[in-house]
DNA sequence: ACCCTACCGCAACCTGGTCGCAACTGGATT
DNA sequence: AATCCAGTTGCGACCAGGTTGCGGTAGGGT
């Protein structure tokens, strides 16, 4: 999806909402679409900053728990440093190193067959972009 | 497994890699096993500090971080808080609620067909006891 | 152009965890 | 039993990630 695009369904949800478009907040979603990756909240904040030098760290994580509510993006914890955000519509799962670190990203259905087993066994709904799978990758085991 | 027969593995271990029985070990092990369930680490300095009131917090997390490179321990990320301990024998996986916090304990194979199926499409190796699946009990869906 | 209130920046605060350091103590040696 | 010294400890300061209360600002509806 191309990066005005997305920032401009964003806009709209928001405006449905009867949210306000402020000039921190089209910093900070412009900064998610062009980063496009994985980032943390505060990879977010500086990256908004460039855009609009006033932005503040508490409007960043405020907005984000915003737009999470919103079901617009979702956060995941990759582990033990901080979450990071990304666009809930995409729909994948994260495979986190434990030696390197490398962050690789897969399929959301890979854990269908989990998922489905857990609910009928357990009788819980796992959400699977909550949580990283950890391990090893090939070139660390 | 008995809890004086569970406390007596941990100190020969202890003995076996030189490493020295004290009196503040002594109280965090017994606060592990007497606890059995899955405690944080701050729950474990409290408890410790029953036994022997003068543990200190720092100490409690130095000694679990070697009890986890001896391999006797494992921590596990229950989603935001912070991580709870458990004895390394006990293969098990976590089911965290997101709306209540419920944690449940499912047998570590539930996992083993994901990890299968990971291992082969991904050349990814997952260790299942380092997270939790989160998501939503039956009482909260 | 006005006004109301959602939103903001700021600074202080909170939690979970780590670190440097001087003092202490297991337990091996003699 | 006395000695010794490196592994361990308590303490306090520190750090990262995230949250909160508050007075001031500015969207955007009328």
């Amino acid at each position: 999806m191309s990066v005005p695009h997305r920032l401009d369904r964003v806009l709209t949800v928001l405006r449905e909402h009867g949210s306000r478009i402020t000039r921190p907040r089209r910093a900070i979603v412009r900064a998610l679409v062009e980063i496009g990756e994985h980032p943390t909240a505060d990879q977010l904040a500086d990256a908004a900053k460039e855009i609009e030098p006033s932005v503040n760290r508490s409007t960043v994580y405020r907005f984000l728990d915003e737009l999470e509510r919103m079901g617009i993006v979702d956060h995941t914890h990759l582990g033990h440093g901080p979450s990071v955000y990304h666009f809930a519509e995409d729909d994948h799962q994260h495979l986190v190193c434990v030696e390197c670190g490398l962050v690789t990203e897969i399929p959301g259905h890979t854990i269908d067959t989990l998922r489905a087993q857990v609910r009928s066994t357990f009788d819980f709904d796992v959400d699977g972009r909550h949580f990283a799978l950890v391990g090893r990758c090939s070139s660390c085991c």
